[in-house]
DNA sequence: ATAAAAAAAGATAAAAAACTCTTTTTATTT
DNA sequence: AAATAAAAAGAGTTTTTTATCTTTTTTTAT
């Protein structure tokens, strides 16, 4: 469903969100180890997440990753849409490239609440 | 959501499914092309179909790939469990490694209704 | 100045996708 | 029957994409 990037950056997301709220920042290896997930690799995804405005960071000693009041209403929505793309709400399930109302696939119209609903979950 | 190669599976045997309600056989070039898949991958993807008895093939002259009345009664499903397993039966939408009824992940009920349609539709 | 941290750039490894070549099977032709 | 050719099956290689690691640079508190 998602990549691995961004299933790796919801839960650095998630993450963070629980030590911002102890007025906590966080450095990219206690994230990473929090979330078992490969350190360098974080980090290039954290950077992504910081380029993007979805999580603050300051430098140098002391410094780390934080979220506050404002990153903290982003929504998993807005974490998948910053790694992956749009693709969820664009593209067809079956990947057929001419896939519409009118070109329907299979699936299409069964498809089109399930993708409300998940668009909702996500957005939630 | 699917691999690629499933999703070129999915294609490949509703064009195949087409074509054999007119009694048709179809060789391999005719289907990738039908299904603009390159060739040699989807040639790879018919032997998995077939050796796990999705479709039926002969070789030789006139050969080619068809269903019959029971491989017609196969659903998407059954393509997606041969091809990609049973992930999306079986693990967390967010990628934990830990997620059930008594450790949720944030979204896990709600993912709950949403698998199940997901499920539904492909089934059906 | 020093050291701790993120940012950035780029290299390497692993996995997925795509391609090539060889073998086997079998209907058709001779 | 034997030879031929058409097709799938199979094994293995290359390319592309995704994931992971390494090194260098920048920032900033001490």
């Amino acid at each position: 469903m998602f990549s691995k990037s961004c299933e790796y950056a919801i839960k650095a997301m998630i993450f963070v969100a629980q030590k911002s709220k102890e007025e906590v920042r966080v450095g990219i290896k206690e994230i990473a180890k929090g979330t078992d997930a490969p350190e360098h690799f974080m980090a290039k995804i954290m950077q992504d997440l910081s380029r993007r405005k979805l999580i603050h960071s300051v430098k140098g000693p002391n410094g780390g990753f934080y979220m506050d009041k404002g990153d903290l209403r982003h929504s998993i929505a807005s974490i998948v849409k910053a790694i992956d793309g749009d693709v969820l709400y664009t593209d067809c399930v079956l990947g057929l490239k001419v896939c519409s109302e009118k070109n329907p696939c299979p699936v299409h119209f069964e498809y089109k609440e399930i993708k409300k609903n998940l668009i909702k979950m996500i957005e939630g």
